[in-house]
DNA sequence: GTCTCCCGCCATCAT
DNA sequence: ATGATGGCGGGAGAC
């Protein structure tokens, strides 16, 4: 049911209805980086991009959030971010890498210096008297932050669409965790004594963070290849066009990748945005006419970290200064290097559970692997 | 039906 | 006080 060029073309000979496809976060997010990756600019002002794109602000804020928690913006000033493009998510993903790590790390110290209270630090969050006591049991130790809400700023932060960003990213980067269903990312980031209304609030969360992400092509959505259940595939800076066409979620619905977020508003009139058509339209050609070219990494905390090589792209929105760079024979050569990584990064996890579903993440990247690769499972584990 | 996730209310923070 | 920020969950479109 995806629409065509011509409908993007011409959106009025069929969109008279509302649809929600055109107004996505990952659309969004597309319609956000293809105007503003460009090399001229350095500070965006959040006022101005909701009105170029025809947004409520609230939306830009949902991107933003994501967008830095990624490195690609950073906060500069009230309502203005300054733009630091793809080129900064390297850097981002291994500090996100090592800060997941050392956490981890530290956790571990920490239990083995207390042995009567075990990750007794669960608890710290809940003696907020109106916390909810269903996050108090989120992030174990496997590197997530885990704040210790000192204060009610630090209480809402936890709860923060870019921490749960970062800590969802940390899922992939902290273990070579490459496919984690939608189920397990929920249950990692919020901990298992959830109540339902509670783990749908933050599924919620996952999708729009998902979205985002997808946008960016750090991820793609899938499907966990036994169960079908929604499930998350790390692309990270690998994020390759997979069959070279882009249209590798065409039978579902995509994120980010065919029409405009400018139209109909669900319930109310739109009153805002009929001059930012031809603009948002003109976008849309130009991310059809991008070629998505990106090279594999993933797993490579050295080569994430050599931001400057120059040796990377980002789905369609290459940094203008960038070479574009990659071929499949370079991707296989580095899906190599993960099983150095594997041992090297893997991380050490004391909880039962969490081994154990770490267990399962490396025997379906294994599978993934024999799949799409075409190669002998890796002995990860 | 369930799955997704847009939307905007409104609490909280910053100025 | 006012504006900026963003958590949150209702509810509707997609499947």
């Amino acid at each position: 049911m995806a629409l065509s060029y011509s409908d993007i073309i011409n959106p009025s000979s069929k969109h008279h209805t509302y649809s929600r496809k055109q107004k996505s976060l990952g659309l969004l997010c597309t319609n956000f980086l293809t105007l503003y990756n460009r090399d001229d600019i350095d500070v965006i002002g959040l006022d101005e991009a909701a009105s170029k794109l025809g947004v409520e602000r609230r939306r830009i804020y949902d991107i933003v959030n994501v967008l830095e928690s990624v490195g690609v913006l950073a906060r500069k000033a009230k309502n203005k971010y300054s733009w630091k493009g793809f080129a900064a998510v390297p850097k981002a993903l291994q500090e996100l890498k090592e800060e997941g790590l050392r956490d981890n790390v530290n956790a571990i110290d920490k239990q083995s210096n207390n042995s009567a209270k075990v990750v007794d630090d669960d608890e710290d969050e809940d003696d907020d008297s109106d916390s909810n006591p269903n996050t108090g049991s989120q992030n174990e130790n496997y590197g997530i932050i885990k704040s210790t809400a000192a204060s009610r700023a630090d209480h809402r932060r936890e709860k923060s669409l870019g921490l749960l960003t970062r800590n969802f990213v940390k899922l992939f980067v902290c273990s070579n965790a490459n496919l984690i269903s939608l189920d397990e990312s929920a249950k990692l980031l919020l901990g298992d004594g959830h109540n339902s209304s509670i783990m749908r609030t933050k599924v919620r969360r996952l999708y729009d963070i998902a979205n985002v992400l997808s946008s960016l092509k750090l991820i793609e959505k899938t499907h966990a290849a036994d169960t079908r259940k929604p499930a998350f595939r790390w692309l990270g800076l690998r994020g390759k066009s997979e069959n070279g066409s882009g249209d590798l979620e065409s039978r579902k619905r995509t994120f980010g990748a065919d029409v405009t977020n400018i139209c109909f508003k669900r319930s109310k009139l739109d009153s805002s945005v009929d001059g930012d058509k031809s603009q948002s339209l003109k976008m849309q050609k130009q991310i059809k006419d991008e070629k998505i070219v990106t090279v594999a990494e993933r797993g490579n905390a050295d080569q994430d970290s050599q931001q400057n090589s120059g040796s990377f792209q980002f789905g369609p929105f290459a940094p203008v200064s960038m070479a574009k760079v990659g071929n499949s024979e370079e991707e296989v050569t580095q899906i190599y290097d993960w099983e150095g990584l594997s041992s090297t990064f893997r991380p050490q996890y004391h909880n039962q559970a969490l081994r154990d579903l770490f267990f399962h993440y490396t025997e379906a990247w294994k599978s993934w692997y024999t799949e799409v690769a075409g190669k002998k499972p890796l002995h990860i584990s």
